[in-house]
RNA sequence: GCGCCCGUAGCCCAACCGGUAGCAGGCAGGUCACUUAAAAUGACCCCAGUGCGGGUUCGAAUCCCGCCGGGCGCACCA
């Protein structure tokens, strides 16, 4: 074979990336302009460490298919990139090796862009953003000032996470369930400093109640997300202090249920440790005892302290409330299993309807009483544990004999009108704690003036600008902290000196609203102009990891939602559609003696995986790529060996998107000898003398005048159209829609040489047409051996319903469910006469012996079941 | 503990509303052809009855119930 015909990837793969570039292929077009769609389709942005990895590869490739099918279907689309560009590595790098943090991710983001280009991937770069320049963190800064003004930006002094690694403060959804940060891994800590929030919670019901809206999201993320917002609706209840002689003391404990319909059942009322009214109201006697609990508790950990099955522990305080409802004292106590950040940092203990409470009354022996019985039942006494489903009141006056549900209603309407309670929602979300004591961020743009308190930098003094030349010596705090220069400046109010905040913003702040931003890169007056992003937004399709399941998909829709209460855009939800990419996973060995991961260079029979030192059996599985595990493939290598269209199908072909993909260097190679089977195919036609100008001008012969195999040919032309169709707008199943190019090439393979030229024409023009968003430069390339540029701008196919008819189908003869065989017959036939075929055929003669059946179940174009 | 998802050939994956489980596809393996030989290429072949047990149905990978295995989220949240 001569080089010129043969599938070399290298040769032409920059070629028509330069070619585009210089063409302004991906360039965005105007949103509404020509009469188009307009289509937004958005990956999410990297962190720029400077190495492309498989997984942003997945992730970028995949929405690069989509917008180029969007594309050739004739809508206007904009598909832009761009850089998560502040964070901690860089000021690492500045601590570490001491060069300039901004210098250091400007590199990064070159070295990485060009990674990315030599993907093919159809971006427009004119609309980059970096979020780390001051004229993208300027915009930030500005919607900072919104919060601020709208109210919902603030500062308070609270028990926060802290990260002694990364040595600041952490916002709880960046805590994983273990208690560790979710960039460094480290156990956070608790510690009370005075901190900036923004207040999510002000939207926490609207954030919950639009979750159904977004059918384009997957349920897990929308459940992950209500799950995180945590909504439960109960009540809270006053339980007057009482004093020794048993007059009220005027103070009250206020608890937090869900089921004020068991008010009459409390025996006991607990604080947490924590409670601001524990020194006040323990007795003397008590206070030895209550003093060595909270030091107990404190000494724990968060996760020791709320670990499952550990037994709950607490000690009485000396004092006593009323219950409001039937007027009873109980005691008051502290227990540890109360937590002190949810609900009021108290709860009335309801043994009886409780599990949590049952367990701690059984060990303290504390009173249970009974008020809710099951529906139906007699009243029954308690073994197991609590009865926690609802039920029928008893022992609760005169709310005797209501059903649960009713009865919360209508004790907290009681409760209400007696002044001893009121309807009350909770969260388990948090504020957004976003001041970080980090350098390497946008700055907060306030200034603390002892006079004037908290005064914003005026709009038109923004940005407050990153110093350069600062010491990064990793520690003593915030390098910004330690530049007096920088911090002294006078009050922009009353002009006396004062401090600029030196904390800077986390960086999901930079990431909430980016994709805002693309809408109207070069705003110099706004961060975006109302009409802009009012065009593109929503998203139509946003492809991103499950990991910012939480994380930044719930500040994107929380910014979203304040930005339109501001009047800067008009609608609810920022992402229309979301897609989850799984992770690509390597192969990976270990030593399951030592723990050592081993590199797969060093096995030397990868059937027999061993030790290279040891000799010991290795355990082989897949887990995603990291470097620690030496389980990583660099897409530069692949890119380097097969080209970038062979990645790109691979990663596509190997796995639905939003399963984990297990890479597999054989499988690449197969996906590589497609891709030659391909340009062989198209070769030979060339040689042939076949064009596509050609095709264009010959019309297509009658069905009646195609032999066999070009209707075969035809079939699978357009039913490749179809399904290929199918794939991608519905489910986005990127496998099975290579799959069935390979379907097509192969039947192409088989009929091509036989058929006329029309019908070969039609065939190779759909295969390329079909393949051009997977893999742009092969098919490009091959267009233009065929006779013409640029295939990426030729209209999608479309399906011709006439090929897919066929005249005769098998039609499948069940004898009672049981598959007996096969009859040809004609496709058009109605239920009556497949029904007479079927019952003619010598199949029912063999499994009938004669009977007739006495139901006959026909399915036409599929099957006839004869039941004896 | 609660909730969600997944279990189909040696492996990765298909199978519309329940209707022939693979003329969906790929990888691996085998045989043959081409070749001095190898690679490459081509042809053919091999391989599961759908995790297990019940149920509904004329008919179940698909629907229902219970287990087993794996993954994910939440978790003393009152």
């Amino acid at each position: 074979m001569s080089d010129a015909s043969r599938y070399q990837p290298q040769a032409i793969e920059e070629r028509w990336q330069q070619h585009w570039q210089a063409q302004g292929a991906d360039a965005t077009p105007e949103p509404q302009g020509r009469a188009a769609q307009p289509f937004y389709a958005l990956s999410m942005f990297p962190y720029p460490s400077g190495n492309l990895h498989m997984g942003h590869v997945r992730n970028y490739v995949i929405t690069d298919v989509i917008a180029r099918v969007q594309r050739m279907r004739g809508c206007n689309v904009l598909h832009p990139m761009g850089w998560d560009a502040f964070g901690l590595p860089a000021e690492n790098a500045a601590i570490e090796r001491g060069v300039d943090p901004g210098d250091w991710t400007d590199r990064n983001i070159a070295a990485m862009r060009a990674q990315l280009q030599r993907l093919g991937l159809s971006i427009d770069w004119s609309r980059e953003v970096a979020t780390c320049h001051s004229d993208y963190y300027r915009w930030t800064q500005w919607l900072f000032l919104q919060f601020l003004e709208a109210g919902l930006a603030y500062q308070k002094e609270a028990t926060v996470n802290w990260d002694p690694i990364d040595q600041t403060v952490l916002a709880n959804e960046q805590v994983n369930s273990e208690g560790r940060s979710w960039r460094s891994g480290a156990l956070v800590e608790k510690r009370k400093l005075r901190q900036w929030f923004l207040k999510i919670t002000a939207y926490a019901d609207q954030l919950l109640d639009d979750l159904p809206k977004l059918e384009g999201w997957p349920e897990r993320v929308r459940t992950m997300q209500a799950n995180w917002i945590g909504r439960s609706t109960g009540a809270e209840l006053s339980f007057p202090v009482v004093a020794a002689d048993g007059s009220d003391t005027g103070e009250a404990i206020t608890v937090f249920t869900t089921r004020p319909d068991t008010i009459f059942g409390a025996s006991y009322v607990v604080l947490a440790p924590e409670h601001p009214l524990v020194a006040e109201l323990t007795t003397a006697e008590q206070a030895i005892h209550v003093e060595a609990f909270c030091d107990l508790v404190a000494r724990q950990s968060e996760q020791e302290r709320t670990a499952d099955d550990k037994p709950k522990r607490g000690v009485p305080i000396g004092a006593r409330v009323r219950n409001p409802a039937n007027g009873e004292l109980i005691p008051l106590w502290i227990a540890d299993y109360v937590l002190a950040e949810y609900g009021t940092g108290a709860v009335m203990g309801v043994p009886a309807h409780d599990q949590r409470d049952f367990v701690f009354a059984r060990q303290y022996e504390l009173p249970v009483c009974q008020v809710i019985i099951p529906e139906g039942s007699d009243e029954h006494a308690y073994e197991g544990g609590a009865w926690t489903e609802p039920g029928v009141l008893i022992h609760s006056g005169r709310f005797d004999g209501l059903p649960s549900g009713e009865a919360k209603a209508a004790i907290t309407a009681a409760a209400e009108a007696e002044g001893w309670g009121r309807a009350r929602t909770t969260y388990r979300l948090r504020d957004w704690l976003i001041s970080r004591q980090r350098y390497w961020g946008c700055p907060i743009p306030v200034i603390q003036c002892d006079s004037c308190g908290v005064v914003p930098v005026p709009a038109d003094q923004l940005p407050v600008e990153l110093p350069r030349d600062v010491a990064f010596s990793g520690k003593g705090g915030s390098p910004l902290a330690q530049l007096e220069s920088w911090w002294r400046v006078d009050c922009p109010c009353c002009g006396r000196p004062a401090r600029r905040e030196t904390d800077t913003m986390d960086t999901f702040m930079c990431s909430s609203w980016y994709f805002l931003r693309y809408s109207d890169p070069q705003n110099t007056a706004l961060p975006f102009s109302r009409e802009a992003v009012d065009s593109w937004l929503p998203v139509d399709q946003y492809v991103g990891g499950i990991e910012h399941a939480i994380l930044h998909l719930l500040y994107a829709r929380f910014f979203t939602k304040v930005l339109r209460d501001r009047g800067l855009l008009g609608f609810d939800e920022p992402f229309a559609r979301l897609l989850t990419q799984g992770m690509v996973q390597g192969i990976t060995y270990k030593n399951p003696h030592s723990g050592k991961y081993i590199a797969p260079a060093d096995v030397a029979d990868p059937s027999d995986p061993r030790d290279p030192v040891t000799g010991e059996v290795l355990e082989v599985f897949y887990e995603k790529m990291s470097k620690s595990k030496y389980n990583g493939v660099d897409p530069a290598v692949v890119i380097d060996k097969y080209g970038a269209d062979t990645a790109r199908m691979f990663i596509l072909f190997k796995a639905p998107p939003e399963k984990d993909l297990e890479w597999d260097d054989a499988d690449v190679e197969g996906q590589f000898r497609f891709l030659q089977r391909i340009w062989r195919l198209v070769d030979g036609a060339v040689e042939r003398g076949l064009g596509l100008a050609d095709s264009a001008e010959l019309s297509l012969p009658e069905a009646t005048a195609l032999s066999p195999g070009e209707k075969e040919l035809r079939r699978a032309v357009h039913t490749a159209i179809r399904s290929v169709s199918e794939d991608l707008e519905g489910e986005l199943q990127f496998n099975t829609a290579v799959a069935e190019l390979m379907k097509l090439s192969n039947a192409m393979g088989e009929h091509l040489a036989a058929a006329s030229e029309p019908v070969a024409c039609e065939g190779l023009r759909t295969l390329l047409l079909l393949l051009a968003p997977f893999a742009p430069h092969l098919a490009e390339e091959l267009w233009e051996r065929l006779g013409a540029t640029s295939i990426h701008r030729q209209p999608w196919p479309a399906s011709d319903a006439a090929a897919l008819v066929r005249d005769t189908v098998p039609l499948v003869i069940q004898v009672k469910g049981k598959v007996r065989g096969n009859l040809e017959v004609p496709a058009d036939a109605d239920k009556a006469t497949l029904e007479q075929l079927a019952l003619a055929s010598d199949i029912a003669a063999k499994w009938l012996e004669g009977r007739a059946p006495s139901r006959v179940i026909v399915v036409p174009g599929k099957l006839v079941n004869l039941v004896p």
